[in-house]
DNA sequence: GGGTGATGTTGGATGCAGTCCAACAATACG
DNA sequence: CGTATTGTTGGACTGCATCCAACATCACCC
């Protein structure tokens, strides 16, 4: 742990312009808020917004990226695809998106949230899909299964968000949605 | 038949920008293509492209979305789920998608095929799951059907173009995947 | 055949996202 | 104290997308 590293020191750090720029979606609405808004709330310039997100939208995913990529690595292992999953996003805590996801109205962020899911899912089910193939799947069966698993996993979230993503851990959730996969796709791992 | 309507008569077409847009695309790339280049070339200007296109991305995907809507409207009747997807789908000729799915390399337009497919994706899946809730199969279960027929239906889109879409017809390759789904997802339609 | 309304085109102004870069600031370390 | 490292800042720049007022071209009807 390297408490204190070698350059000069950060000014800001992912949650602190996350929370601002939560803020300002809710007072304001995401398309309204500009990048400029969120680093002025947040003290620093706008440059600076990129060196820890790559796009605005990105405040609202990182989390939830950084998660999928474990389960993507992990998915490349002998872990089941259930148990990858799970394990994956057991490490996942609420932030901004189950923020967004609960109060989507209020901050005008419904196109944008179906939008960036819609590639996550794809994404996701991309990394089960090569999984299931390796296990000798066929290609075609493969895909189909694995956006069976990838719609699950959104699922979950949603879910979970709506449920107080404070309140409830995602694990239950998650694992009775990914149970229901198996059950309707005999392809599943 | 209207042949002449009443007032200016259209100095351009959807299909002649898209001409001059897939040329484009393959001579310097999609991204190094602007919509002002693409305007030039075919002889109009740049405000007129957004008559026809609401986005440069559009160019690839309005014939697709034109079925897609078709598809979730006739979700709405009583045919099947595979039936409607199919008849829907019996209309969608080869086009700019296609091309582009097949010289995606040449066209530096990977990245930005699989960010717009996964969203049609979703897009349908969430008519179909409409349907599937319609018909009394649990919210859950209905998402994750609804997005194994979606990926079916995008997969034999991708078969099709790759297997040259001017010579073959979508229709055998399209049945063929859909008749997979009900197989392996036991709440299909 | 001239007026009228409908439909389209054009150019310009505008706002914002995202990229790039060179100059500058603050730290640890030897 | 000098130096390498890490991070910040402002500014320039490109391109997408939206909006709008002025203008052009048609069909239609009196």
């Amino acid at each position: 742990m390297s408490a204190s590293r070698r350059g000069r020191p950060r000014a800001s750090s992912p949650e602190t312009l996350a929370e601002a720029a939560c803020e300002l979606f809710l007072e304001r609405g995401f398309a309204a808020t500009s990048v400029t808004d969120i680093t002025t709330r947040a003290g620093v310039s706008r440059s600076s917004f990129f060196n820890y997100f790559s796009s605005k939208a990105d405040i609202l995913w990182s989390g939830l990226d950084e998660r999928l990529e474990d389960a993507a690595s992990r998915l490349e292992g002998t872990e089941s695809v259930g148990a990858a999953l799970a394990q994956a996003l057991a490490a996942f805590a609420p932030d901004s998106l189950a923020l967004a996801i609960v109060n989507a109205q209020a901050m005008g962020v419904e196109a944008e949230l179906t939008r960036e899911a819609s590639v996550r899912r794809a994404r996701i089910a991309q990394a089960v899909a090569h999984r299931l193939e390796r296990d000798g799947v066929e290609p075609m069966r493969a895909q189909i299964a694995a956006a069976a698993y990838a719609a699950a996993m959104l699922a979950a979230v949603w879910s979970w968000a709506h449920d107080g993503a404070g309140r409830t851990p995602l694990q239950p959730t998650l694992e009775r949605a990914l149970a229901m996969v198996p059950e309707i796709v005999p392809d599943g791992r």
